[in-house]
DNA sequence: TTCTTTTTGTGAACGCTGTTCAGAAAGTGA
DNA sequence: TCACTTTCTGAACAGCGTTCACAAAAAGAA
């Protein structure tokens, strides 16, 4: 903590040298354990995922770990960080089309894209672990009040309802949505989508032909099954 | 398991009493335990569940509960075999409406009426374990291939998909919805509702007025927004 | 280099979990 | 009364998340 005057000298910039290595390390082993515990969440699913496996396949102590994460949720909130942060990418990139109803349905492919194609993680962000979204509410809560101090990914997703609500807006000005509350009818949908993903992923019963055919419904939904009266 | 021929002698009806009560005894400590774990688990949630507290606070040593339950998944599973039974009577009972479009719109209530106002256990049926349908599908599967041998709950309410795609056909035949695969539909609208619900229960930034909007927005949507061309 | 301080890692320990099982206890039937 | 069956116990096992005193290693200063 203490700021001699040493900037210039060999000794100051060896110091600075190893603390930028030291921290490289630890970003290192701090990765290895995500990735590690990704994996192992990934293929034995949430139900069996347990950080002493984590720490034996990375060869540390299990109480190692504990330097690098407060806990088991901070771990897995982690990853969900990352997650959602990849998922906001892939939304944002699909808005990125001016014709307000074809903006719609390519959301809507992103995100059922997204949840079809990340099954467990799916599951984990939006079916079990639903308290992360208690979490990034609050973060999202304190950076609007504060001047954002620290990012929370999660908080990222939650900014996206407005994207969303903004493109049922457009949709209903340019005449191509039937008209009524916007955000309402924005939840609704997103509902939709959401509930879509969550039925495809969880239904036994349900084979891939069914969900298909499921899907193409939703997609239509979007496109026509809400058009304004002509 | 050996049949003497003893009937109507008193020795023998005292026997077949005794064996009665021994039997009404047995499914009280069942209920006991049924019921204890269902209070526990609307109280502190599923992921604090355990069966050890079900035992202390019903008088009985932990080992005790497997004499009456096969595992903890036996005992949950038998609550919310239960509570789809209730569901689904509910889901039954707003079946008997004649006119096609309200009685979509009398499901699609009962069906998030439950859902808002059980959300412990619609959470843990249809979010958190959701391989609970799995194993209905396997005893509904095997219960159609025999001839009903054993009844599983949770195959009734899948049986109620049935009611629900003859609700969307019977829509369609009388003009109320617009044409299109009822199958696929159907299970759209079912995600639908399914959606409103989660979202609904989950959101943390979801007040009150906000979901109310929602819901209202989604019987809009069950009534008039898919509503055929006129 | 040598000594001190800080960082990093260990592994035993605590308290919790689900589950099993030998043996005690209680009840049944003759 | 006595044998037999059912019910129940509570100790034990393996596994979990988490903590912590201690060891090892590395860093910085002299």
């Amino acid at each position: 903590m203490k700021d001699k005057d040493t900037s210039g000298t060999r000794a100051a910039r060896l110091r600075a040298a190893s603390q930028q290595r030291r921290h490289h390390e630890r970003q290192e082993v701090r990765a290895a354990i995500l990735k590690a515990s990704s994996a192992l969440f990934l293929e034995r699913g949430y139900q069996d995922f347990s950080l002493r496996q984590v720490a034996e396949q990375i060869g540390y102590a299990p109480g190692t770990i504990y330097l690098y994460f407060k806990d088991k949720d901070d771990v897995l909130f982690t990853i969900l960080d990352e997650g959602s942060a990849h998922f906001g990418a892939l939304l944002l990139e699909a808005a990125q089309i001016a014709e307000p109803r074809e903006r719609l349905v390519s959301i809507g492919r992103a995100f059922i894209g997204f949840g079809l194609g990340n099954p467990a993680f799916f599951q984990l962000m939006f079916m079990q672990r639903t308290d992360y979204w208690v979490r990034a509410a609050k973060a999202a809560q304190a950076s609007s009040a504060d001047g954002e101090p620290g990012r929370a990914e999660g908080a990222g997703l939650l900014g996206l309802f407005t994207l969303w609500r903004a493109t049922i807006e457009d949709a209903m000005k340019a005449g191509v949505l039937r008209l009524g509350d916007p955000s309402a009818i924005a939840d609704v949908l997103f509902s939709l989508m959401y509930g879509v993903v969550a039925i495809a992923v969880v239904m036994p019963n349900f084979d891939q032909k069914r969900i298909d055919a499921m899907i193409d419904a939703t997609y239509e939904m979007l496109r026509v099954g809400l058009h304004a009266p002509a």
